[in-house]
DNA sequence: TTGCAATTACGAAAAGATTCGTATATACTT
DNA sequence: AAGTATATACGAATCTTTTCGTAATTGCAA
């Protein structure tokens, strides 16, 4: 069973649980306030939805819910990594890949970073 | 004047724009056709919103027009990119790098030119 | 010019995402 | 136990995207 590609909205809020951790739905609608206007409700049906949708996972404690992510950050980056791969880049992970590198000012140490992790990708492909 | 963000299915047409040049509504509803079910009118249809938006240019040519991407195929593919790093990646391009690195298997010959451009990068970066 | 086939224009329905108001439930305080 | 504050549940309005049916237009052929 696979999970659903998250919303934009959706997305935001994944991030942060995965940045705080288990988290009530007050804790994140103030979290969602500092960058845009949000009503409370307007949080919680989301997460709601999200819980519906296997997003999430929740926890009753006292009259509240706890909610977690049912999905590791990691999947659901790969899951939107490869989807903009195939819609925007014929599929091809290096053309994304120069583009990334060519659009911004990556430093020098994250570029070297960068270079070591393809040597060991290398060594590791020599079969 | 910024262009807005394509959806999903304007990509979709962009995308086959890019590949063939100016082309008919017709033509862009037959390739649409092998990958989906869709109505000729609803290609239409997205083809003159695209328009209006400004995603699209055209030109009547007899009773039919010919529809052109308003748009570079770099410049979406740097706007959805940087999106996705936003979004997902917490802002770091190198994050996403790593991932899409990690995620299918690019060739070694892939590798390789990736590491040569990272090297321009670097030497162009010097200073 | 009349008729026909291809194309466009238009409007509105359907589907999905976002928003929030109001009602209900819950637990704590007095 | 009643009152209060906080949280949830629910339903509906709004907005965007996608869909397509129907009507109008266009150019060509008979």
């Amino acid at each position: 069973m696979n999970i659903p590609k998250p919303t934009d909205s959706e997305l935001a809020i994944l991030q942060e649980l995965w940045k705080r951790g288990p988290s009530t739905v007050k804790v994140i609608h103030e979290a969602l306030s500092a960058n845009r206007d949000i009503g409370y409700t307007t949080a919680l049906k989301l997460m709601q939805i999200m819980h519906e949708k296997g997003l999430l996972t929740r926890e009753r404690e006292g009259k509240t819910h706890i909610y977690q992510p049912a999905v590791s950050q990691e999947k659901v980056q790969k899951q939107l990594l490869n989807k903009l791969v195939d819609t925007a880049f014929q599929g091809s992970a290096m053309k994304l890949i120069m583009q990334a590198l060519g659009n911004e000012n990556t430093s020098t140490d994250e570029l070297t970073q960068i270079k070591s992790f393809i040597e060991k990708l290398e060594g590791g492909q020599n079969e």
